[in-house]
DNA sequence: TTGTACGCGTTATCAG
DNA sequence: CTGATAACGCGTACAA
């Protein structure tokens, strides 16, 4: 066990609350006694017990993050930009994983309440239970980030997926690809918004929205069901027609799969086939051919979510319900070039 | 706020002792009451106040984990499996970082240190304090984890990096390389374990070793440093030596941005110059052409390191200072294949 | 300027 | 079987 404020005072002859005081550097204590205090404390390693003092304060200064997996580096970058902005508003952040699961996000969620911290900020899992989360929120304010399609009455923070969809495909066509493949996760609330971007863009440009060329891929199965699924269509398509092709993925691991696949193909990037997809990851620059990305703002998200949070916290009373959507940005790169090197 | 067991008595006209020991099923409650008391608490979500809860029984169930950069992989999965082994122990894992920064990192065990952390898993950064680290030793149990070559007393769980670095060299000159260059940071003393082994490695073959064939990459500059000392080197090898060359990269990010790079300059991998390195990214597979790497079970080792310290923690007493070695693997891919496609 | 008393939400001890 | 009481470490009115 650690040094408590009794020891300190039995040591120097004194009440726990007056050192207690002179540690908090009150002004009903004399110059003198603080200096001999404090210098004991110095010395002594004392660290005073976040619990006991929170307990009595009724704040603990901590606060919770959900996220799917801390594995991914999308949602990886996203608690690092939360912890940032914890640490500048001197709060701990604690985080945890939800691993898609509305089991284990529910059991993560009653463990951060546990811990009484004063706010949460999830990234829901795909099959969330959101009546849980409003419960909750009751007593905890809560803010989404990233995954903000839930009908929730809260603080939301995302990106503009659907533009960022509709910019990629703009990116494509301006390419001269007119054979616009899509290949997307199931289920998620997210993706329909990519896919909704993407047609909006077809239309824009009086291209066909053929439904066939949508790749589904399964969650947890990325690999197996790419390389059959994509291996077949772009067989297919590249047999059937002669208009150029480009290809959209909707998430990180998409993409860098995609990229890797069509290596394996040799179907050679961009010349025969160009790509573009939603990445995050500092390796895009590194891959060959370089990789094109569709940039989400995953720091600032994280950042911005904690922020305000802490901006709800602290001055609580006036809940809005206010949503920030940030804009993805498009980073043009090899994989899309269109005059071959 | 939540609701307190003190409430929960009054609704249900009992004790607050009573409601406390029915709510932990204790032997010395009769199932009737248990019955009620339990229902009430489902019904009102009542959550135990663990702040409450450790001040009065001394433990917290929680531990810290603390890494130099959660945005970097190799890290990232280390705190998985930390993660994964704190939630089998029903524990609580609450991780910081150090952002390779002495500083930071001795404020961040002061931080777990008052939140009454019950031990600690670090994995300390290049710099880091040790007169710090064992005084700390001294009222926590602390695990170190990967970063393993600092002079302190405490239990370690790293790899066998001078190993894999060995097979690694020894891999590429079984494809036939007798150049091999080293791209490493500085530093860092487990740089230095995998330069031995590379050293050995050209002695085990009888190959010279020439110092002007390690090229340094400062830490934050690596994209930089790493085009113009490399493209250098290579350029000079290229013209001087007539030999095959083969390339060992120390970390993740210098061996992906050194695919990169070598992309760029048009230099043929396997072909010209073969490339392994140390990576742990579920990408290398994706790469073009795909990377032979040296796996090292980073999951594992966060896995171990803090399923160890919570039975350090649970059998207080034999404070055994052990080190656990675990292999690296080498996974050849085809950036070091030896006859081409 | 310093000290006393109390309570935050729990658990543990002991008495009824 | 149930309840009163003390204690964990701290902050803070209030008394001295």
């Amino acid at each position: 066990m650690s040094i408590t404020l009794k020891q300190l005072a039995q040591k120097l002859n004194l009440s726990v609350s007056t050192v207690s005081k002179a540690l908090n550097d009150s002004h009903e204590i004399s110059e003198d006694t603080k200096v001999k205090v404090q210098a004991l404390a110095e010395e002594l390693q004392y660290r005073p017990n976040l619990m006991a003092k929170s307990l009595k304060t009724g704040r603990s200064n901590t606060i919770g993050l959900v996220i799917p997996y801390i594995t991914n580096p999308f949602q990886s970058q996203i608690l690092e930009g939360a912890q940032q902005a914890a640490l500048d508003r001197h709060y701990n952040l604690v985080f945890m994983q939800s691993r898609e699961d509305a089991k284990m996000e529910e059991e993560a969620l009653n463990a951060l309440l546990q811990q009484q911290v004063g706010g949460i900020v999830i990234s829901p899992s795909a099959n969330s239970n959101e009546r849980f989360l409003q419960a909750i929120h009751g007593k905890c304010p809560i803010i989404l980030v990233d995954r903000i399609d839930f009908d929730i009455k809260t603080p939301k923070i995302g990106v503009n997926s659907e533009k960022g969809a509709f910019e990629a495909t703009q990116h494509l066509i301006d390419a001269g690809r007119t054979e616009i493949l899509v290949v997307t996760g199931k289920n998620l609330g997210i993706n329909q918004k990519r896919l909704l971007g993407y047609k909006k863009a077809l239309m824009a440009n009086y291209l066909p929205n053929r439904p066939e060329n949508v790749v589904y891929v399964e969650y947890g199965q990325t690999a197996e069901d790419l390389i059959t699924n994509l291996t077949h269509l772009l067989d297919k398509r590249l047999k059937t027609y002669t208009e150029p092709i480009g290809i959209l993925c909707t998430t990180d691991t998409l993409t860098i799969h995609t990229l890797g696949i069509l290596a394996k193909l040799g179907v050679q990037v961009p010349d025969t086939v160009s790509l573009i997809g939603f990445a995050n990851t500092e390796y895009a620059d590194c891959m060959n051919p370089s990789l094109s990305t569709v940039f989400q703002p995953a720091v600032e998200m994280g950042y911005e979510s904690v922020s305000r949070l802490i901006d709800l916290m602290e001055r609580e009373g006036d809940m809005k319900e206010e949503t920030v959507i940030m804009d993805p940005i498009i980073i043009p790169r090899n994989s899309t070039r269109t005059s071959p090197a």
